[in-house]
DNA sequence: GTACGTTTAAAACAAATGTTTATAATTTAA
DNA sequence: TTAAATTATAAACATTTGTTTTAAACGTAC
């Protein structure tokens, strides 16, 4: 057996374990035994269980901000001081995005982490992807500014908040969701084909009219 | 002590936890001690941990349902056959959303168990809330229908999926969203605040063009 | 081939979990 | 007031969890 056999097992087999049922719910001995791994192993290479979940993490997003860096970089130098179009930059990210899963597992899975990360406790996991991939975000976000002068800034941090929550929400939630749409419309949606249906809806969310000014303030409800 | 005083203060312990941890990170032990309750009381109350899960729901969505039905009679009848436009219907499905848990401990706690009920396993629960809450999205999506004839019905259903998705992801993460948008922008943010942002992304959303048609469907990822 | 660092293996550990049992306390009704 | 039913309590139960330990197998360089 390769050295490094055992490692590639235990991170397949994990993250489509994680995906399916989330962190807590997927125990040490559902991974290794199912990895036919000796259930030692995990701890032995990875220290701990947290750690296996950020090693899962890091095997995508790793890659994925590798990339994204050089696409942001094509860009700017393509566009040489001019202001990238929004659409250009969403079309890019949504790109990158599909191609780093693209040889490895699926799509599916790695979208379904991102949504675990949110919406799961594990306080651990959004220091560790903050921490460790907040810069691309950042510099996503600062390009995101200039193509949308238009947003106040509280605004348009907001709207890319909603359109995240979109796209991951649907993107984690797709298998229920598409066996629901074959067997009510009798359409087979592919992963694809529901980032076409996505594209005009985002662009429309991120220009949609401001809200009018909120004249009073005495908010109640936390 | 009232009779059942012990169990509408397991409720309100248990909803506080399960939104701030998830239900599989949450205890009955720390439930209960939090509760100042014994142990064995959910057992005997509620006969195990998944009925204690359904019943903090039912607790939220008994009235809810109960209210959006009338609130829905209401508008059939004022609008006497006509159909009721897009912004009337989702305006109305926001309000009854965010006065059921006024009265109670905080929307936030609500939008919370939602976005966990469609990230976190937790099969018997989306059983139940289909089985017991989906005649109203029925109701709702017929009336949605009515009021976007010039969406294809495959497009309208990802729509609405779309748009769940963003009010529940945002709602729901609600907390770390408004931390950073206080530090960083130095605005607060209430939630009625928050809907008033939501609602023109919304509307444009649900409004966008329709995507191009696919010509080629011979997609690959999974 | 021997010695040494690395990896695997089986077993045991300590802690935490949901649930049940047996008993005590309390409320309810006659 | 007394008998019965309901609710509260403490203890124990049986599993399951992540982790550690100890020893065996393996690979590699001398």
């Amino acid at each position: 057996m390769a050295q490094n056999d055992t490692v590639t097992r235990i991170l397949d087999t994990a993250e489509v374990l994680f995906a399916e049922r989330g962190f807590a719910e997927t125990s040490l001995r559902h991974i290794t035994s199912k990895a036919r791994v000796n259930l030692a192993a995990v701890n032995y290479h990875f220290g701990s269980k947290k750690s296996l979940i950020q090693a899962v993490f890091a095997r995508y997003l790793d890659p994925f901000t590798e990339r994204f860096h050089t696409v942001l970089d094509d860009l700017e130098q393509r566009y040489a001081g001019e202001v990238i179009p929004l659409e250009v930059l969403l079309d890019n990210m949504a790109r990158t995005v599909l191609e780093v899963p693209a040889e490895r597992n699926s799509l599916k899975v790695f979208m379904r982490l991102l949504g675990l990360a949110y919406s799961q406790a594990q306080g651990h996991l959004r220091r560790y992807i903050q921490e460790h991939y907040g810069s691309v975000f950042s510099r996503f976000s600062s390009l995101v500014r200039q193509a949308t002068p238009e947003l106040p800034d509280a605004e348009r941090f907001w709207r890319l908040h909603f359109v995240l929550g979109t796209v991951i929400f649907t993107l984690s939630g797709l298998d229920a969701l598409r066996d629901i749409a074959e067997k009510d419309y009798g359409e087979h949606v592919s992963v694809r084909g529901l980032i076409d249906r996505l594209r005009p809806v985002v662009v429309a969310a991120m220009q949609a009219p401001l809200p009018p000014l909120e004249t009073d303030n005495l908010s109640t409800a936390s």
